[in-house]
DNA sequence: GTGAAAGCGCTAACAC
DNA sequence: GTGTTAGCGCTTTCAC
């Protein structure tokens, strides 16, 4: 163990100590073999005795890089981030970068902070995975001069890594119509984004292919609030007992729509079948578990990571480009197939 | 709006542009009274012009402080972490020090990959929010020359913020007594840590006060897994139907009750009555919400923060210290009053 | 109130 | 293979 974290140790001290000059401590820990491996093993030696720890602060300021990139989410407690923000740093660490991670929470003026500390910092490039827009309304100041990769959310400006939205509300629904069912309500958020409206395509286009008419009032809509699926679900099951079937537009309402079933004194998946989307850990949790869309959140996280680091590397500045990735149906106890 | 992003000006071109020396644009915007009104404004135009952004690299080179400091936690996703977060940013940012963040995943390599980035990256001091302890282990190497904290986990080197679990638990099990509750189940973890041993203690000393015999066999333990609660409740509900009420380590443990409440076709708070402990965003939205005991999240993260910034500028290396905050129960549905 | 100059801890020519 | 040296973009004395 290290005597001490090197903090206020330079290379000049390790230099003196060793009898080289400060190149060759340069050239020991940055492992260029332009070192005797006696010098290096001496040298090395040092370095360990008195912990030192090279200052990247000093190491940015000459090699015109903070090999730092930025990465800007709009709630880091949401479940599938972690895994995401997993992937980003997979690529990036091995590369030698590391992550600052800035948590929005919705907040415009926390964003415009961040960004700004970001530039302060600057950072390389920037990864931003925001369900609103906002922040990347921000950002296209700053998009000629940055590479900036977006997640899930569709931004021709920058480039892109998104889920096939449609696919995925198709294959959750055509696997409900698959199984018996025909009327399967569909949970939503009333908002007006890309993942919302790609989602309900889908789920039209599951009942438009198998040539079931959609029922109207079986799409319930409400403002987002943590309780919301609860509510939809209440709604639902007192106006439509007969539905057989929810489509919820993500696992949080799916959950909160549990609830509204088991207090009306309803089993899942018998009296009623129930699918989410994204796959977040309660839906394994809850029980029974919740058939749902997985959505590839580490490979996600990988493939901007590549993206933008693409970028920095080839200081390319061309086109923009959109990356989709393919979702999975987790399929587990909360439905069932009708037998008529 | 800047015509750039101020990446690659630096104080020369903005002296340059405006005919005074770099001093003078060091001194604007570093806000120096010893400043003309009318050299500020004009040098500020310039600024504005070209967007110029101070390199905080080289700032923290010459001033030998990162303005940064490092932020360990075990797991991001954890709902509670991100008002923590709130509070350590909302006293770091109004003193202009931003945060490192890290999520070390409760894996070790990563941890100590994590502390060997905030070394080289010169962090002004360090605040660990781990559940398990390894961190702050792994730290003890380094306390002697930077200021660490710790949240939530007892240990004497360092700086400690806790809050009173206790109390926090007898609060908790006083009131299911006080409500006419006898038959009072714990769920908890099989560990041995300090906020486990001090909930029990709680639970135990509540019944001891009110002169109420503690049943061992309602003491139901389980090795952490996500559904641990809903395995726990099970064999509870299987093995001791006549339980009246549980108290639950956590919320999660509270979530998984319920599921194996549900189950069996039992009500909440009907049949039978449930508290949880943390106040996760969760225990609000499933039905009933549930009874719990709420943690000062945000104060907490202030308390650590304050606390850090007081050791980083009195440079006060001194005896640790341990801050204890108090909880809060928080009534909702998933209780009732036995009327015998 | 303003400017000149030294130096923070490193990297990267360039010289030997 | 190794050392010397000139910066990187700032802050901070110290003159004026």
């Amino acid at each position: 163990m290290a005597q001490n974290s090197g903090q206020g140790i330079t290379i000049y001290d390790v230099a003196k100590k060793a009898n080289v000059s400060i190149s060759t401590v340069s050239r020991v820990f940055n492992n260029s073999p332009l070192v005797s491996s006696k010098t290096r093993k001496k040298v090395q030696k040092v370095i360990d005795e008195m912990g030192f720890v090279p200052s990247s602060i000093a190491r940015s300021l000459v090699s015109a890089s903070s090999k730092t990139i930025g990465l800007i989410v709009s709630d880091i407690t949401n479940p599938f981030f972690a895994d995401t923000i997993d992937g980003i740093e997979s690529v990036l660490h091995s590369e030698g970068f590391s992550v600052f991670l800035c948590d929005t929470r919705y907040n415009r003026e926390r964003e415009a902070n961040y960004i700004n500390q970001m530039l302060e910092k600057r950072v390389d490039g920037i990864i931003i995975f925001s369900a609103d827009i906002s922040g990347i309304e921000l950002l296209t100041g700053i998009k000629n001069e940055l590479p900036i990769v977006s997640i899930q959310s569709a931004f021709k400006e920058v480039d892109c890594v998104n889920t096939t939205d449609e696919e995925g509300a198709y294959e959750a629904v055509d696997f409900l119509i698959k199984s018996g069912h025909r009327k399967i309500a569909f949970l939503v958020y009333d908002y007006d984004n890309s993942t919302i409206t790609n989602r309900m395509k889908g789920y039209l286009r599951a009942h438009d292919d198998e040539g079931i008419p959609v029922n109207d009032d079986y799409i319930i809509k409400m403002k987002f609030n943590p309780n919301a699926g609860y509510y939809m679900a209440k709604e639902l099951l007192e106006s439509h007992p007969e539905v057989t079937a929810i489509f919820a537009y993500n696992d949080m309402i799916a959950i909160g729509a549990y609830m509204a079933i088991y207090q009306k004194g309803l089993k899942i998946p018998d009296d009623i079948s129930v699918v989410g989307y994204d796959d977040i850990e309660m839906a394994s949790i809850i029980s029974p578990g919740i058939t749902t869309v997985s959505q590839p959140f580490y490979e996600m996280g990988r493939t901007a990571a590549e993206l933008l680091l693409k970028r920095i590397k080839e200081e390319d500045r061309s086109i923009p480009q959109t990356i989709l990735l393919p979702t999975r149906l987790t399929v587990r106890g909360s439905t069932r197939t009708l037998t008529p």
